[in-house]
DNA sequence: CTGTTAGCGCATTCAC
DNA sequence: GTGAATGCGCTAACAG
């Protein structure tokens, strides 16, 4: 039986331009050139051939478009992990500001392993991505040479500094981290610990140990008192880096976190080992996820606009895809959230 | 100047297996049938194509493998939003299992709506993926069919019923609906109140619900006096949600949430209220999130295995794709987590 | 076992 | 303005 002309035609198992085409009553390049937009068509034949691809409700093979343009319209992302919010919220504002100008993301991750990570860039050029958003600054040396070479274009996040990219999108690690021992500097905390994340391979990490390490040591705090450990970031992590220092350096008045997860973790500790937060100890984190309300007392910590960051790091993917701009530093402002975990210390040295 | 042979080659700008070939010595369809593993080439010839592969760095160009070939190596997955942990979990898995047998997957979200779901699904499609992976078993009416004609193959998660999809990966959300009202009755509670998930076009929500009232009035519950109200999946809703139901009926000895995110979010109002859990309510969640973990008291929750959701789902669609199954139905484990947030209700039908 | 040939669906060059 | 022809990089027939 065939199809009747204007009735709403069942879709071919793959609707084709050439379908389109023969619908419409032109040819393909016409119909192409419609499509993409092209000004140079007669209004009629114009009209024709939308409706044709509606009716049909074409939809253009990307793989073939890709092949002719070399133009994807996909973006590869590369992150430590999904299971952490933070990503998790900046891929989604990501992907759904991209979306909104046709663009879809490819997603992959690196477990915070820049080898894995090199690997992953490579086989997502090999999908035809033309830019990679990466997390930090700090990559294997062949990574972003590789994406240049390939002509595809590399973008930074969680970080203010272009680097080799060019696209960075984030904030000041560094001065976030100063700013957080500025704050406790200024409630009178005189030992200070800090559970910090693994650095290794991890500039965000780094960056976030240094500036409070150098705010402090501006302080004139001495380096040696100061206790850090690294922990990956998960809960249990925390709670045990949390063990080990109060176990071991009992005197401390405040611990800086480099992320909520661990703080949460280190409060957890806290409760079950009846030290008071903030009383004894006070205790910071860094990210703002939801969980920093949920804990008891609600967690101190410097606010990272996850979402805002995917969003626009988009946005500069697209400013970048309009070849007027060559080089993109978006910076995001951070600040510090003070909620109950903090404390003044007391004139004898230990936390009021 | 001349690229050595022998060398570490400067990969050329895009290594095309036109160039493997020519450093091989050979033609393109050995060298593609070496790269692709087929059998029948001999042992120099593949050893040479080999090298010559590592030596450029040669990577596929998958546009155009995906036109000859029709298979992209691609999966689509649309999920409501990724910044519901539970979500983001159940992607993680799915993309690291997936990427271990060389598929990639593009993400989308449709916010809970069935509608962009099925735009969603038509931008997957011609993106060229493979299969589609979609969430719960309630869809917009076309969107599985279009899926099928269009040769996509549609997966669902979160339910154990294989619906109109090639695989399900899941659970029973009723059960587990009505194995949460099991446990508060065996607790002594009498008066019922649910905060569900919005249950427009959500059948994980629906479910749940529907499980609950199911086993209450099977035992003899009267359904009017089970007070069900419906809230989006956030903290703040969950709150709110909560003041409303005890605000309007404080006898209430126990209310189940369809997520962690909305329990958290009661137990929230509890404290501000001064309403002791489970002294005078108890609180049940669902999903067993993290946070299920960091309020105060620990929240009972019905633990659901996300991640080996997706990790089962990516097994699935390897099994489809082998062309040895039509049709996989796998059921994932789900059980009660008991924690703090519940007890048992005094004679006097309040709370112990 | 290996090379030659012919498209996959589309965007674009070139004629008209 | 519009149509016909070309080829993007690769894989799958087909020969040899």
């Amino acid at each position: 039986m065939n199809k009747i002309d204007g009735e709403v035609a069942a879709e071919a198992s793959v609707v084709k331009l050439k379908d389109v085409a023969l619908r419409a009553g032109c040819s393909v390049a016409t119909a192409s050139r419609v499509l993409n937009g092209h000004s140079t068509v007669g209004a009629m034949e114009r009209e024709r051939v939308l409706a044709a691809a509606a009716q049909l409700g074409y939809v253009p093979n990307n793989a073939a478009r890709a092949l002719r343009s070399q133009s994807t319209s996909l973006v590869g992302v590369i992150i430590p992990t999904l299971d952490h919010a933070i990503y998790a919220k900046m891929v989604s504002g990501l992907q759904e500001r991209l979306a909104r100008n046709g663009k879809a993301v490819i997603i992959s991750t690196s477990d915070y392993d820049l080898e894995r990570e090199r690997i992953q860039a490579r086989l997502l050029v090999g999908r035809g991505v033309e830019a990679i958003v990466l997390v930090g600054i700090e990559h294997h040396p062949e990574t972003v040479d590789y994406l240049r070479r390939a002509g595809v274009t590399p973008v930074f996040t969680y970080t203010n500094e272009l680097g080799s990219s060019d696209a960075a999108v984030g904030f000041d690690n560094r001065h976030a981290g100063a700013s957080v021992a500025r704050f406790l500097l200024d409630l009178g905390h005189k030992r200070f610990g800090m559970i910090a994340g693994i650095t290794h391979g991890n500039d965000r990490a780094t960056e976030r140990r240094d500036g409070f390490l150098a705010e402090l040591t501006g302080a004139g705090i001495s380096r040696r008192e100061i206790v850090v450990v690294e922990s990956r970031y998960n809960i249990e992590n925390g709670r045990a880096a949390m063990r080990s220092l109060m176990q071991t350096y009992p005197r401390l008045t405040t611990v800086f976190c480099g992320s909520d997860i661990l703080a949460v973790g280190a409060i957890k500790y806290c409760h079950e080992a009846g030290i008071a937060v903030p009383g004894e100890v006070s205790v910071v984190g860094f990210d703002n996820l939801e969980i920093a309300e949920l804990v008891t007392p609600e967690l101190t910590t410097l606010d990272v606009p996850a979402r805002e960051m995917g969003e626009a790091t988009a946005e500069a993917l697209l400013r970048l895809g309009d070849k007027k701009e060559t080089a993109i530093v978006t910076e995001l402002p951070t600040r510090l959230i003070v909620r109950g975990s903090t404390g003044p210390v007391s004139p004898s040295g230990r936390p009021a």
